[in-house]
DNA sequence: CGAAATTAGTTGCAAGTGAAACCAATTGTG
DNA sequence: CACAATTGGTTTCACTTGCAACTAATTTCG
């Protein structure tokens, strides 16, 4: 018999169950109130931050399938939250953007969502800089640029 | 405009980044390999470190959805990986085992995801005490229990 | 004892996802 | 200039998953 094995203590179960965890707190409030999933806020979230953006640009900063980008952004778009349009200098590229109702919307979630983010923070105390900084070694120890 | 809002360092959004990223790496080890998926996998690292539970029980402590767990565990008996009987004491419950095969492929697959572990952690260096304590600290901020 | 409630596990169904094939527009090159 | 190569994005398909409804075995309690 081998040595035995923790998979309490595995480092990949761990994260995982804490993103999950993480992640249905978050949506139970931007889903159940707005009516968006998780890859259609990344991409709400990316354009509230850049002003415009292509989808390959969302992909690469959020890490998410370029299919599934596509098919949030159509959804966004026929929500009437964004808009696109082709890009003068490559015309291969569509650029987007939210609209005014997207901009309204991402204003209204944004703080809901920090709030939510603010309560499991509080919860980490004096130890908040210590987990900010290990997300940072994992990240880098998985060749996750800060940038994306 | 709102304060801008930073995805990249939404704790939400960087945990899922990790998890996934993880996640990937293992799966190219055993599920390439071993032809088996994350669930399965899950369910063979309990029995392997418990020597026999019930679904419910693995349910409980990877956290993972029983219907998940139910098919997990019926693909692992058709590979002839684990094996069922109804226990004594409630017969209710359907006590699960590891077979001699099972076993062998836990001990044989074991070492190969550890040492892909260890390749990420090797690369914490010294931080890695500080990132277990983090892990530990964000479980307890999201009532995740030690022990399922 | 027997009906109601409880608990373990399975399965049908609908929704979401990634891989790969595909389409569209542009750019590079002979 | 035309055609191959590249790049951005969409869609089809197969698969996975969670939810909810269901079956099965047991326990509780009048």
């Amino acid at each position: 018999m081998t040595k035995q094995f923790d998979l309490l203590q595995f480092l990949p179960f761990r994260l995982n169950r804490l993103a999950a965890e993480m992640s249905k707190r978050l949506h139970e409030i931007y889903g159940e109130r707005y009516g968006i999933d998780i890859p259609e806020w990344r991409v709400l979230a990316t354009l509230g931050a850049r002003n415009h953006a292509t989808a390959q640009e969302i992909v690469l900063s959020t890490r998410t399938h370029k299919s599934t980008i596509s098919r949030a952004v159509s959804r966004l778009i026929d929500m009437g939250w964004v808009e696109r349009a082709r890009a003068e200098s490559d015309r291969r590229n569509l650029e987007l953007q939210l609209t005014t109702t997207g901009r309204k919307m991402h204003d209204e979630i944004v703080p809901l969502v920090l709030l939510a983010e603010q309560q499991i923070i509080s919860r980490l105390g004096s130890n908040l800089a210590n987990v900010q900084q290990s997300l940072a070694q994992l990240e880098s120890a998985l060749d996750i640029g800060q940038s994306g």
